[in-house]
Formats: structure tokens, sequence, C-alpha cells
DNA sequence: CTGACGCCATGACATTTGTCAGAAGCGGTG
DNA sequence: CACCGCTTCTGACAAATGTCATGGCGTCAG
């Protein structure tokens, strides 16, 4: 039904990236049931774009400036429910998966899928399907859920830059002490020698 | 000249993402006077590649599985030197520049430019000239040399992944004291708190 | 040759971090 | 309601880390 469809369906394009949003746009264009309506570069830009084109569907690079590809699919979600989004990205970590598709995401992919293919994936959830990358979804169920509470991750995260202790408690307006607790009992879970590596496993994970 | 030239340009391209390459290689071949002849995703398959098809100018992505682009533009200086290589890259920290430069790349640019002006530039490069984008340039004249001796910088390297002091010393084979002294001299000279930050300040400088 | 500098090490000390025990409040669930 | 887990805190101790002074050894420029 979809190579013959009298009116094709309009895609949002969302990559910081110009040499691969272009590149993209103009191979896309090649195929008859598929029109590219517009292209962004941020976060932001693509949230404007969406609003003032009404894309079909929305293909978003994960990483981008501003905000990241799940924060803008969330919001989506929200204002355009007709609007189905989908994720493209460099690097997949594991836990990103989980919030995509808890962000009503229904397509996953790799950057090493060729453009052919993700134009099938992108008419696969305009149809209203979901589609997630097998070796993705694998690795995402491999490395299971985060065992970390609330609280744990939310501190682990703030000493991410490696700043010292009264730092990451003076920025969760904590006392020292419970940061250190929650900081030790996170790397316990992780099996790591400290909070470093800690930082380093979960961020692997895709859990912070 | 280049436009009606007889004897295209033959170009190799190296990036590990299948849709970036595949969109790449399409938009490329539009050019009359540009014929991309060997494709590769990896750093010894663009190596390999190389060999094979004695391409005139090699477009290598920075960040590539097995071999970085630098390292491939170093080993194929020496066994190809007919063959002009340019770094293409995603976040382009100011060390990799120098680090491109002095391992004989010709062109240096980031993936936020348009495919038009990746053509023009891989003719430039073809041409024998240099090409590097001014916004890297003006950060890596920013960040400036790095401050830290040849030790000090191996150590903050081996500290990377956060491992305990012992750890590094074993793995540098000096003494823990030793260590501990070029990591407290390190992030003196970085101004950082500890050698976490230091870490990551040496590595958004590209110094490490 | 002498002085400067980088390299490597040791020892001592203060600070930071990791670990553990204990305790209080709070929100669920059986 | 009793129980359990999460959150938050304190205090104390051990281990790791940061800092400083000091010394020997090599190399290179003046």
């Amino acid at each position: 039904m979809s190579v013959t469809d009298p009116t094709p369906v309009r895609v949002l394009l969302a990559d910081d990236e110009h040499l691969i949003r272009g590149a993209l746009a103009a191979l896309l264009g090649l195929e008859d049931d598929l029109v590219v309506v517009a292209e962004a570069a941020t976060g932001p830009e693509a949230l404007a774009m969406a609003r003032a084109h009404q894309p079909d569907v929305a293909v978003l690079d994960l990483q981008m400036p501003g905000a990241d590809g799940v924060t803008v699919a969330t919001v989506l979600r929200d204002e355009l429910p007709g609007c189905r989004t989908m994720i493209v990205t460099g690097h997949g970590r594991p836990g990103h998966l989980k919030r995509a598709l808890s962000a009503g995401v229904r397509g996953f992919v790799p950057k090493t899928v060729s453009a052919q293919r993700l134009a099938e994936i992108i008419r696969t959830v305009h149809a209203g399907n979901r589609y997630v990358d097998p070796e993705l979804a694998s690795d995402a169920i491999a490395a299971g859920d985060s065992p970390l509470t609330a609280r744990e991750a939310e501190v682990l995260e703030l000493s991410a830059d490696g700043a010292p202790v009264t730092e990451i408690a003076r920025r969760a307006s904590l006392s020292p002490g419970t940061v250190r607790n929650y900081l030790s009992s996170a790397a316990a879970k992780l099996g790591a020698e400290n909070r470093h590596t800690a930082v380093r496993l979960a961020q692997a994970k895709g859990w912070v």
C-alpha cells in the first residue's frame, strides 16, 4: 500500500550533523512515498519544526544540542499525538532504549543500517508498528534493569564530573555523609572499586 | 579545471556508520569529477581498501573501530604517498587537529558541513592544498599546547578509567608515590581539584 | 662544566574517601 | 498493624589520595 500511496509520508529529520542530515534527506527523497518536510539541527529546533510542519514521522538523533532525541520525543507525544517518533543513534547504550520506549518512541535503530533499510523502518513506524534493532534490543536485555535506587543514580550522576563529595552534597542538598553512603552502595551494587569506575560502568549501561 | 576533468578524483570513504557512508557515497557520486572507488567501516578495512584501490583522496572518520582516522592517515602517508588524506569528525577536540596535521592530514572538517562543501574540500585537498575548518582551528589555537610533560600525560591517561593509584603504578611500572606526584602536578597545571576532573579537562582539550 | 629541567623515588602529613553500624521517619504491602 | 525497603542522617575507623620537602640521576644548553 505504501509505495503507491498518493499521500506520501511526511518526515521530519533532526540531526546536528549537516552532512548526515543533508545526505539522508537526499536519499530518503528518492523514495516516492517519503517526503522530508523539515530538518532541524538541535532539540528545540526540532520541536519548533514539528509544531510548524506537523510531520507524520519524526526521525530524531539521540545526541543533539539543546535537548536530546528522547526528550524531544516525550514532548512530541503530548503535543502531537499523531506524530510517530523514532530514534537513530551512533552508539546506543542499553539504557537509552528503555528511556526511549517509555517516551513513546516507536523505532530505535543504529546508524549502521543502510538508508534503504531506514526507509523501510520509517514506513513500518508510520504504519503504527514498532521496530527495534535486534542487536540493541539484546544488549538492553543483557544489561537488564538498573540495580540502583533513584537517589543512588541521582548522586552517581552528580559525581560524574569527578567533583569532590562536598560539592556533590551541595548540588544534591544532602549531607556529605549521606552522599558517601549512596556512592558506596552504588559502587558495591555495580561491582566497582570506587565511584569513578562506578560512574563509567553505569554510563556504559545507560543507567545514568 | 576540476568539474570537466576527464579523469575524476578517486575517493576512499571510511566511516563506521553505514547510514552516513552510504548517503555520502551517493551524494559525492553525483559530482561528475568525483568517484567513490572504495568504502570501509573500520580502520584496518580502510587500510586494506586503500592498498587495493589506490585512491587519490582518503576521507577518514576520526572515530572508527580498530584504528582511528589519524592512525590510518599515518600509515597511508608512508605506504601511499600519492594518496591525500583528510579527516571528518563529529565532535572535534582541539588536540586531534594537531595530531592529524602532524600525521600529514591535509583536510580537517566537522560533520556539520554540507555535502556540497565537502566535495569542494575534497577537490581542494586533491589539488594539494590544505583545508582546516576555521572553528576547529580557532579552538585548537585557544586550547594551546599541553602544559603536561610526557610522563604526566601518560600517567593521566592511564588513570582515565578511574583505577586506583596502585593499579596505575602497576600499569606504568612506576612507584605509587611517583604516580601520585605526577597526578598531583598534572592536576595543578590543569587547575583541577583532583585527578578525575583533570582527566576530563585534558580529554576535552584533546591532550590525552 | 654548571645550572636548569625532567624523571623517578621516598617519607611524612593532612585531607578525602570508602566502609560499617546504627537510628529515625516514611510509604507501601500483606 | 507489622514488616520491609528507601531516604536521610550521624559517628567512627580504615584506606586511598593529595601535598610537600627532599634527594639522586640523566640530558641538554649556555
